[in-house]
DNA sequence: ATAGTTAGTGATTGAGCACTAACTTCAATT
DNA sequence: AATTGAAGTTAGTGCTCAATCACTAACTAT
């Protein structure tokens, strides 16, 4: 048994709940499944965090951020064509390396309508406000072109999808789907 | 108390489910929300389906069926660029009369993974059978042009997506979607 | 009328789950 | 060496939920 920080503890616990959300979404995730993946008990999570909703919502906001943060890094000094390829890379890079950084964030989008018919509309509204921060963040190296900034998330929420569904990178269903290559 | 045929139930319990678990997932939807929204008691779902599950897949079945007509139809002795409005069209308005079979998918999509890992090989290769049926279905009409059929499902995922989320119809985000404008 | 079938209910059960409370272990400080 | 405070556990509670079972009500054919 390693012993942490409380803060670190709580950065483990953001990192292993990213993977199980990611796969069985809020309702399909046990907070047991957390703790034995961070190797803790289930109990010492509701010490680190107040609830099970509050660790989605801070697995949610950290892989919002980092996706920000990976398309903002890759568009640096860049513009128009080539910033579309840089972030196109990353993305590509990023749903290799860490699927579940994205998934977690399907299971985001679709948990919005359930949370507000439970009456908690923050949630939404968080989540929201973070897609609108991922847009403006592509849209500006993309050279503010409002076409171009959509046709490239619409692209990214396709990917996410047939990644979701299993299908392997070289079947015919990812046929016209080139990030590297322009779209018009 | 309406008394009804077996097969007429299923259908109706099919409908109730859809809107359902559109909402809360599988795990996100109790076997009891069905039945109170068939008007119809709980144990009685299990006399017309084996188990959830079964009340799960025969939902996304019948969702993906009308997908692919909803498409079959509208591009029905159109061709390339006319097809392509005709069929954006019908999803515009599927998606705004009846969001939950468009959200049941979405949700179907996302339970892939998680009927993987659960043993369940079977599923996740129905889903992605339907989806190559989806694609087949809408690639003929555009010409079949890899990368229109590309294009418009990735645009279909995007507002799937932005629904999801629950953005207003007139929010900033949906700028640059419209299915009714050629892409390129 | 009666025998048989089909539609449907109420009560219940066993498992899993989020969450709580009380206790223990360990490392740093005095 | 004793103290203390933070890290972590064990034991337990109340609730929800899928599924089962025994039963009733309504329809149908003879």
């Amino acid at each position: 048994m390693v012993r942490m920080s409380a803060e670190e503890r709580r950065e483990s616990v953001i990192r292993a709940a990213t993977t199980e959300f990611a796969r069985g979404g809020y309702h399909g995730t046990s907070t047991e499944a957390i703790a034995r993946r961070v190797g803790v008990s289930q109990p010492y999570l509701f010490r680190l965090f107040p609830g099970k909703k509050a660790i989605f919502l801070a697995a949610a906001e950290r892989c919002v951020e980092d996706t920000i943060r990976m398309f903002a890094e890759a568009a640096e000094g860049l513009e128009g064509e080539e910033a579309r390829r840089a972030m196109g890379g990353a993305y590509v890079e990023a749903i290799s390396e860490q699927p579940e950084r994205l998934m977690m964030q399907m299971q985001m989008y679709l948990a919005v309508a359930a949370a507000e018919e439970e009456g908690d509309r923050e949630f939404g509204e968080a989540v929201r406000t973070g897609w609108m921060r991922l847009w403006d963040t592509i849209h500006l190296p993309l050279g503010a072109d409002a076409h171009e900034t959509t046709t490239f998330l619409a692209q990214g929420m396709l990917i996410n999808c047939l990644v979701a569904m299993g299908f392997p990178a070289d079947h015919r269903v990812w046929a016209g789907l080139d990030p590297s290559e322009p779209d018009s």
